[in-house]
DNA sequence: GCTCAAATGTGAGGTAATATAACATATAAT
DNA sequence: ATTATATGTTATATTACCTCACATTTGAGC
């Protein structure tokens, strides 16, 4: 039933990694974490963790910034994103539930 | 036409990850490398990286070995079966190339 | 059973990678 | 004009990774 998280939501890859992917350097993408445009995990150790989808953002985020668009407003485009994407996922678990109601599944 | 590789096959992913991911000690992943059972690429400081196909292979592996198989059988079975998709491919190429032949798809 | 290779742990010493923090600066917003 | 934004740079500390060597255990082959 559960959309297993895939790889490409994994957070997995060290911040030169994604300094290399993304032609970011490193000041910009901790930057953009203070800013509240990405939130990487942490090792024990302390070390950020992004995923594919974050350096998918990241390059997102870059094209807004060499576009003019400051982070405030990148900020509230993911929000705002962020919320349809929310609402989508809830809609989808309300109509599951009711063809589960119809068609009389037993949860166990 | 290319099949892109994709975030599965992206040496991105450093032993320690792995090492969290698999449950195996770093020992081990790099021992299992001296036994060219898997081959990480370098970072230019020298640091391995790893795919999630690694990490797929890696699991396998531990599996074998606890089963009391050796590493050289395992390196056995892992060339028996990369020859075998490469055959597939190189058949696959070549009724592509039938194919194009067939129906006159120009080079360029 | 004996011997040797396989597999793994552990520790030392060194380098690479990352962390935070502070200061500097240029550009843009108010 | 002043302040905030975005980024570079540098210093210092810590984490993460590297190789190499030695030790140990267990299973393979004779």
């Amino acid at each position: 039933m559960e959309k297993e998280a895939s790889y490409k939501d994994k957070k997995v890859i060290t911040i030169g990694i994604v300094r290399e992917l993304t032609g970011l350097s490193e000041r910009q993408i901790r930057y953009y974490e203070e800013r509240k445009l990405i939130f990487p995990e942490r090792s024990l150790g302390g070390s950020r963790k992004y995923s594919f989808s974050d350096i998918e953002l990241l390059m997102e985020i870059a094209n807004k910034i060499e576009d003019g668009v400051q982070t405030f407003e990148i900020r509230q485009e993911i929000v705002r994103k962020q919320k349809k994407q929310d609402e989508k996922a809830i809609q989808k678990r309300m109509l599951q539930g009711q063809l589960n109601a119809q068609f009389g599944v037993r949860k166990r």
